[in-house]
DNA sequence: TCTACGATCTTT
DNA sequence: AAGATCGTAGAT
């Protein structure tokens, strides 16, 4: 039994926060999944973010407790985990992309309709799909033990880093800035292609 | 109120 | 290459 990250750990720059959460825990009754790939919203001046036109009843978790979740519903069909970063009062956070199953296959299984490998977990809807999580996760305290929980885990050997995905409407500096992070050896990944591997 | 459009996924 | 599907933001 260890102890979920605290909110000192979430207090950061979203990108350092990125990079240490590859290999961490997502915990959530039956399921456990290793994180395996994550996007930084950083703040402030980054115009992918959904913060960065100010304050809305949709983003209103954003700016506030690190280590809170944020989720968001998209294309009407799939809810998106982000984990609050930063001090309170900042709108940032982590979007967590893609996992790797570490316990409770056959619940993410049957939450996923039967499918098997790498496509049950690679991309932000299906990671949330997996988890049962929905919009009524949005605020939830993922430093309190017993509920949904981020836990410590062993880094990977090697990062990857690349583009987000998906931000096409942002600013062209933070389109191709390298703000995607993954575990470069892992198969558990998304758009794999798009991304860069670090020194080994 | 109205309208356009997603930090996506699946199927064709 | 395109449709699904709906809450939200920004405009009126």
């Amino acid at each position: 039994m260890s102890t979920p990250l605290p909110s000192s750990f979430f207090a950061r720059d979203a990108l350092e926060v990125a990079r240490e959460l590859i290999g961490a825990h997502l915990r959530h009754g039956p399921v456990t999944l290793r994180i395996t790939e994550v996007e930084a919203y950083r703040w402030p001046g980054d115009s992918a973010n959904h913060c960065h036109r100010g304050r809305t009843a949709r983003n209103a978790a954003m700016w506030g407790h690190p280590g809170r979740a944020y989720m968001y519903l998209c294309y009407g069909i799939h809810h998106m985990l982000n984990l609050v970063t930063g001090p309170e009062g900042h709108g940032a956070a982590v979007l967590i992309r893609a996992a790797e199953p570490v316990r409770g296959l056959d619940e993410i299984k049957a939450r996923r309709g039967g499918r098997e490998g790498p496509t049950l977990l690679t991309g932000p809807g299906k990671l949330a799909a997996a988890l049962g999580l929905d919009l009524g996760f949005d605020h939830h305290p993922l430093t309190e033990p017993g509920g949904l929980e981020v836990l410590p885990g062993a880094p990977p050997a090697r990062l990857a880093f690349g583009p987000r995905v998906g931000i096409d409407y942002a600013e062209p500096e933070h389109v191709v800035a390298p703000w995607r992070v993954a575990d470069a050896d892992s198969r558990w990944v998304s758009h794999r292609s798009r991304l860069q591997r670090s020194e080994p």
